[in-house]
DNA sequence: TAATTTATGTCAACACTGCTGACATAAATT
DNA sequence: AATTTATGTCAGCAGTGTTGACATAAATTA
């Protein structure tokens, strides 16, 4: 009994290419459109002492003043365990501040300082140039493409959520046209 | 001296939407698409022990078989002390084979077996379910856009590299047109 | 041939950001 | 008065990135 049906360690020579009509393209599309997309901010990050997840409180907490702990739970969708390593350092520098709820003492609205909006900005402007880049030259239609497939790509529980945060047109191209 | 122009610490109350022209909806747009994006993949993993590093290695030594450990690290961007860790553990688990390079001996040229590219197929079965989801309704124009964008969003380096993987039109959509 | 460079592997330590489990406090609700 | 809720905190672990140092075998150069 020597090599049957492809021993099972023989190595294969053939790329995968569209087996099963999956486009492997657009995956690593994603991969390599992701990273590069978050380096720029990381780096600064980095000269700060912060890491990626500041960077998502900040934005939140800039795009939702007033949001609590909760709220902003629910949107990053992680614990409050891993939230509160990095939240804790936000307001110890001054980039967030937590106001006692006023209906619920229990709550602490969270506000951005004039300097964390500042670092927002910091953050946002090379990743804005970079989509501008991307986007230049596209029709409005492109661009309304484009941001149907992202808004495709996203749980459809979250989507009613992201319709919700300022500047997003609500309820607008919600699958089915 | 009391409150001059926006006491440092004081919570700023008003959302920021399109400051400085910054698009903060497509960055948002972005975490959230990514984040469900591997969330398929990721629960699978978990089940076979492995992360998301194992189904990045998986994916680029089936779409471009044989290729070296220099290469591999090339591609990923990341050092090889990372790349050994979940490499050894794919390799033990037979997922992939290392073969001597044939011109340079000193080279380990990796393949997938077919466990490697069965486990490939699994990852990618639920992203490209999402993918032909979030498409489904596009022209073909639409289409363009979204892999435009996502090429866009890559830096310029690296967009040659991506061309010459299995099934992209190389050369195609450089940027200008 | 001898010396150097290259491709790969490995050991150790650290950083960031997820996770679970457990426990504490204050405020709201029952 | 008892319970639930919102938040905070301590401790430990996992996955994946990093740097630095050192080892080996094979290729290349002098």
């Amino acid at each position: 009994m020597k090599e049957r049906k492809g021993a099972p360690d023989e190595p294969i020579r053939m790329p995968i290419t569209i087996e099963e009509g999956i486009d492997f393209s657009i995956i690593e599309l994603m991969f390599f459109a992701y990273r590069d997309f978050t380096s720029d901010p990381d780096e600064i990050l980095a000269d700060y002492g912060f890491g990626r997840a500041h960077h998502r409180v900040v934005h939140f907490v800039n795009r939702l003043p007033g949001l609590t702990v909760a709220e902003l739970l629910e949107v990053l969708q992680i614990t409050k365990q891993s939230l509160a390593r990095v939240l804790k350092q936000l307001i110890d520098t001054g980039h967030i501040v937590q106001v006692q709820g006023l209906r619920d003492r229990r709550q602490r609205e969270l506000y951005p300082t004039a300097k964390g909006r500042n670092f927002l900005l910091m953050l946002a402007r090379p990743q804005s140039r970079r989509i501008h880049a991307a986007l230049e030259g596209e029709s409005a239609a492109g661009r309304l493409s484009i941001e149907r497939f992202l808004k495709g790509m996203v749980n459809p529980e979250l989507r009613a959520q992201i319709d919700h945060l300022p500047g997003n047109m609500s309820g607008k191209d919600d699958g089915k046209q």
